[in-house]
DNA sequence: ATGAAAGCGCTAACAG
DNA sequence: CTGTTAGCGCTTTCAT
């Protein structure tokens, strides 16, 4: 079984030695180009080559080298999709839709985290841009101006998620974070609280919806002469049950008359009604709460969460469109789509 | 500015036309494999061609193409990972620290979902394999006996991760559900309560620690002469707060003298705090929760949950080294590591 | 320390 | 519908 190996295969120690469209192609009796088109454009082939070379493939066990193809025909079936963190619920509703709205399409996911801090981000960008992706994912807006820069000059097809910007560096869909903020501040108005705080994590977007909310605040605080400054609190991104828990002992020192929190995050949230529970606070009777994001558990907290409800499984399916419409050469209409945000309301405000 | 394109420029519609090493090469004065050195093993290059070359790679932009890097050298520099799903926060911590891991060595992660039920797995295994990755990260055991086979017929590096099998396809790095159940009613009947019960995912690893569970209670009340049949509900995966809400109705309503429970998962452990709370039953003192996953929430619910521990980051980090230990032909000493799991004991139970 | 030549496995381009 | 030829951009191999 030894044998010594012959000129042909010691030829050289180069390559993975494992089935080739060649080998295919010989096994089947055609030339490899034929091959190929009878695995990728099985219309462009006759039905007797397209069954010899499915049986040739089925026995062998050959599987295509999309590192060879991408590389051929610059096209890599790749989409990259840069997060600040997979930790943290909020992004994996996107994610999973994006994920599986790319598989449906033949494309697979890259996954690279930034941070929630600048430092990595050009880096990531370096590497994600180096493996040739047909499109990127971007969650949230990214802060470097040379990133930026690098991304409109590669030319790549780039979504921007969960957030709108007045100047894109492709396409975009999101929703505005002021406007998320102001609408909370307008609820708890409309319910008749008149002491509103709001407890906040310190990244980008969750400062804009705080923003929001506090200018919404002081604007009707002036019309009807309320209360003057808004109580508010920031806490590292991410945010947790444990820092809401902690601001809300806080905030009621600071500001014990405050009648409803907006809190930045679900998780949050929940610590903000385990803390009130502890402290024997009723909500939403002495305290309403409303939450972020609208986590799976949102509805089923007790009392069930009144939150802000953004529709993630629309904006991963949306950015996979727009990358794959893009890719193949149909061009998209709209390159901006706002989705918007709906405020859930429960019993907890 | 718009002169016709010489020859030379339109010699050819394929390519990027992005800048390739040869453009680096040609501006640095030197050979494309001198430039290719300079990049990759700098130690083999002499001070002034290096400095030159960097010159080059920074005045041009360029971005090495790692399709072809991996084509010619075999190393795809790629790593992927395959999970059931990635909402659920069970494996985020793993899955965030295999990311950073590999990103530190210079390796990517592609991500893959299989979702809870066999279908998708063959396929999304061949999608991945012709990716060429360098390595591959299993969460929990593949169920296809197909797959298996194809990736030990691969060849690539495999870990897989989050559970012990006697026959691991190739590394492992988990922790045995059977014993975690088992312990978890221990750690009960340590604490004086009789009444167990249990609620669990149907996937199969709660099954395991479903199992192991109520194995152990039946193997104590025979000794002890306690009750009969364990009370235990099973939910589709992924369980939810709602689930383990609804469950605990049905629970007390078929065994009202439940003074235990084991939940599957820290949602579902948060789910029947809160009907506890709304049904007025005091935890601890009439029902004993016991979660499993140490969520980030679980230290800091109302009453803290008990619930069972596994360092997913450690089993991220050890995954990824795992792998890159095998690619860069370093051999590993152990192929299999039980991480172990502990009880975080806090108020709840 | 540097380079020339020859591929990696596949597909675009252009015939027939 | 099928084939020939010539790359894609990089790295291995083998010289110098």
């Amino acid at each position: 079984m030894a044998e010594p190996p012959t000129t042909a295969e010691r030829r050289s120690r180069r390559g993975s030695g494992g089935i080739t469209l060649t080998d295919v192609a010989k096994l089947a009796g055609v030339a490899p180009i034929t091959a190929s088109r009878a695995l990728n454009t099985p219309s462009q082939v006759s039905a007797e080559v397209l069954k010899r070379v499915r049986e040739a493939v089925e026995r062998t066990g050959y599987v295509p080298n999309m590192l060879a193809g991408g590389l051929a025909s610059s096209r890599s079936r790749l989409v990259a999709a840069v997060v600040p963190t997979i930790v943290g619920p909020v992004f994996q509703e996107s994610l999973q839709s994006l994920t599986e709205a790319l598989a449906q399409a033949g494309y697979q996911l890259m996954l690279g985290q930034s941070g929630y801090r600048e430092s990595r981000e050009d880096l990531l960008l370096e590497q994600i841009i180096g493996r040739r992706p047909d499109g990127i994912v971007l969650t949230g807006i990214l802060h470097s101006a040379a990133g930026r820069r690098r991304l409109q000059a590669s030319g790549l097809p780039v979504v921007e998620t969960w957030d709108l910007t007045p100047t894109p560096i492709d396409m975009l869909v999101g929703f505005s974070h002021e406007q998320a903020g102001a609408a909370v501040a307008d609820y708890l108005y409309a319910q008749g609280r008149s002491h509103l705080a709001v407890l906040s994590g310190d990244d980008d977007r969750a400062l804009r919806r705080y923003r929001g909310f506090v200018d919404r605040v002081n604007q009707l605080n002036r019309l009807g002469a309320g209360p003057g400054e808004v109580p508010g609190f920031q806490v590292p991104a991410p945010t947790s049950v444990r820092s809401g828990r902690e601001k809300l002992g806080e905030l009621l020192a600071l500001a014990p008359h405050t009648d409803a929190v907006f809190c930045g995050s679900d998780m949050m949230a929940l610590g903000v009604l385990n803390e009130a529970l502890k402290r024997g606070i009723a909500v939403p009777e002495e305290l309403a709460v409303v939450g972020f994001g609208d986590l799976a558990f949102a509805a089923d907290l007790q009392p069930p969460l009144t939150t802000v409800r953004i529709d993630g499984t629309r904006i991963g399916r949306l950015a996979a469109r727009f990358i794959i419409e893009r890719v193949e050469g149909r061009e998209v209409g709209e390159r901006v789509i706002d989705v918007g945000f709906t405020i859930e309301r429960r019993e907890s405000a």
